[in-house]
Formats: C-alpha cells, structure tokens, sequence
DNA sequence: TTGAGGTAACTTACCCTAGGGTCATTTACC
DNA sequence: GGTAAATGACCCTAGGGTAAGTTACCTCAA
C-alpha cells in the first residue's frame, strides 16, 4: 500500500519536474503578474512545497526568469519565422503572424502575458532581460507597421510608433479574450480573427 | 525664518492635499499596479508621510478606491455622453469616443490604467468594484461593436465580444503611448488617430 | 493684543503579517 | 551506502497598519 508519504521523494525526474515548475509558473506569473504571484501557490499548484522551486531555480527571480526566457525565445523565433516569408501584401502579416502565436500558445496562452508584465521591478537582472524581448517585439511590430504605411505612400514616424504599440496590444486583448474561451483552439482563433479583419477593414 | 519643520501642520487643508493624494496614488498605482504600488512612495510623492494617508483613507484599499472612483467615474460618464450623441455612423464613435477620453485625461493619463489593473485581489471591495466599472466600459465597447457589425449585416455573438475587447485594448494601447509622449495633447493624439483610421481602414 | 484652549494637520516610532529565502533532515532508488 | 527528490520548520525583511505625540492656526474673552 503506497501512501502518498509528505516527505522524501516522490520519483519524479527533475527535468520532468522543471517543466511542470515552469508552466505553472507561467500560469501564475501570467494570471498576478511577478508582483502578484506567490511562490508557496505556484509550489502547491504543482503539488509541491516551496524549498523545492528555489532548490531548482535558486529565487522568485530565477523561476521568472526561466518562464520568460521560455516564452520569450518561442515567441521571438516563431514571429521572426513568419516575418520572414516575404511575398505577401503588408495587410495580410498581422493575419500571419496571429496564427503563428496561436499555434505556438495554443497550450500556455498566459506564455504572451509575461512578456507584457507591467509589475516587474524596473531595475534588476528580470527588467533587462524583460526589455530585451520587448524591444525585440516591439522591433517586429515597427517593421510590419511601416511596411503597411509605406504601401500606402504614408511615412509618419511617430504613425507608425502608435501603429506599433496598438498593434502589440490588439494581440494582448486577442488573448485575454483567447484565455477566456478555453474551447477555442488555435485553428478557431485564426479564424475567426481573419473574418473579423475581412469584414471590418476589408483586408 | 520659517524653516520647513519636520513635525507638525503645514497649513495644507485636507481638501486639497486628499486631491494630492489622490493624483499620486493614481499615479503610482497606475504605473506598478495595485500589488506593486507602495503607500510610502506614493506619501514620498505627495512630500508628507505614510500615516496620514491612512488617516485620510483609512487603508491602501481605501486609497485605490478613491483613485478608482475617480477615474471610473470620470470615464464612464464621458463615454456614456459621447455615445449617446446619435446620428453618426458607427465606424465614427470609436473616433468620438477616444476624443473624449483624450480630453477628460489629458492632465491624469494614469487614470485609464487603472480600470484595467490585473493586479487587483480577486476578492474584496476593491475587485467587487473594479469588475462593476468594467463591466459599465465593456457594455459601452459591446454596444459599438454591435452597431458596427450590424450595419454590415453581421452579428455572429462572440466575433462581436471579441471585437469589443480588442478595442478596449486598443485604447490602452493608445494611451500607453500617449504617456510615453508628454509633449503630444489631447487634440493631436485625436487628430492622430483620426489620420491613422482614414489611412488604414478608410474609417 | 494677547494669550489660553481647542482643533486640524502632520510626524516619529513602533507593531504585525505575508511572503521571499534557507537549513537540516527524511525517503526512495540504484 | 551514495545520491537525488523532497519536506517541516525556521529566519528576515518589506510593507501595510497604528498609537501617541508635536506644531500651527483659529477663536474668543479679558
């Protein structure tokens, strides 16, 4: 008869365990945002006790780090993929590269969250790396947003810095709503996002 | 010689200094959010202590819904006036109502944030709150959204639900920018958009 | 006009808890 | 018996919250 014993180990690999660290960390980080979030609740949502995040992740800065450097580096190559098939007219990018994410999240959507997180400390080794994937974002947006204005003859640089900013925030509403409707899957979401763009702007 | 005194009146009359308190708890709770916000900065700010922001307030909840009451407050009314202005067509009102929201907050750009902090409890007075006043935003965006897609024959349910919180989005985005450009006032942030929409969407 | 007392504005110095972080120890498996 | 997985019980600090006292101003009687 094998109780679940409080103490000792319970034979599951650290790499295993890592992972699932990790993603309910992201899931919490996601949800509260790094000021917000809780150890002890990220420990117990994997059914665990704290001293073991910080025995494999050393502090609540090194277990964020390790969750955004995860969804920073997927969201990163997956946008830099898709920016990179050229060919198609400017309008139809945003299309594209919202698939892309969608495929990518489709089972970690709180992952995009993090990279928005407004409660990180402004100092410290998490702000710099947070602002890494942001400017790298943000760089993304800027070269699709000024491509879709220079199709139209049209070159206002600070246009297109909004563009940009709105553009990054219409994907964070289009998750939120996303993370809302778990019974969408990624297929669903792209869809509807691509009717949504036809009728509205005709794109 | 009256030298600044460390102790004692400063002939400051409550009035005035809760609407200090008040501005720079906006703020700074706009900027950390509730959860990263601290009482002591927000009292460094004003250039007066901790204690007598909880004199006046009671407590950080009670601050926050000092700050929140005024913001939602301000907000909903201004929407609520716009859109009650009938006779244009629906692609029209988003423009309207930005304008609107420009010009009420164009000297309190944090307040927005606010009705959108995700670092609030789930629980408690501040949420019961906080939920009420986006509740108010999200039907104003639903209603729009509704009329949009109507006068295009459309009104698949949930495309019109995700269409009001992308644009709630969009305005948070908006005004993200806006507080990053302190030289730009409400009249050209509206003419801005106003030339962006034409631009992009033929709106 | 003066000064005594009452009140409003404000601070210093403290308490208390939540939550980040650590240590020593226990269990399971090879 | 050595090592990896895991915990109970603890420490420490940041920050929310409070008690008690200090200063300035206003008022009104003498």
């Amino acid at each position: 008869m094998t109780e679940a014993r409080a103490v000792g180990t319970k034979g599951v690999p650290r790499e295993e365990r890592e992972t699932q660290i990790v993603r309910a960390g992201t899931e919490e980080f996601g949800r509260n945002g790094y000021a917000g979030a809780s150890m002890v609740e990220i420990a117990r949502r994997v059914g665990v006790t704290k001293p073991l995040l910080y025995q494999y992740f050393g502090s609540k800065d090194g277990l964020y780090l390790a969750c955004l450097h995860r969804a920073g580096d997927r969201l990163t190559e997956g946008v830099a993929e898709t920016m990179a098939e050229e060919g198609e007219p400017p309008e139809r990018m945003p299309l594209a590269v919202l698939s892309a994410i969608f495929e990518t999240f489709d089972n970690d959507r709180y992952a995009w969250k993090l990279l928005r997180d407004p409660t990180v400390p402004s100092t410290g080794e998490i702000a710099g790396v947070a602002v890494d994937y942001r400017y790298r974002l943000d760089g993304f947006a800027l070269v699709g947003a000024a491509q879709l204005m220079r199709s139209r003859g049209l070159d206002d640089e600070r246009d297109i810095e909004a563009i940009a900013q709105v553009w990054t925030g219409v994907v964070d509403s289009l998750i939120s709503w996303w993370i809302d409707q778990p019974d969408q899957d990624a297929a669903a979401m792209t869809e509807r996002c691509s009717r949504i763009m036809r009728n509205l702007f005709g794109w």
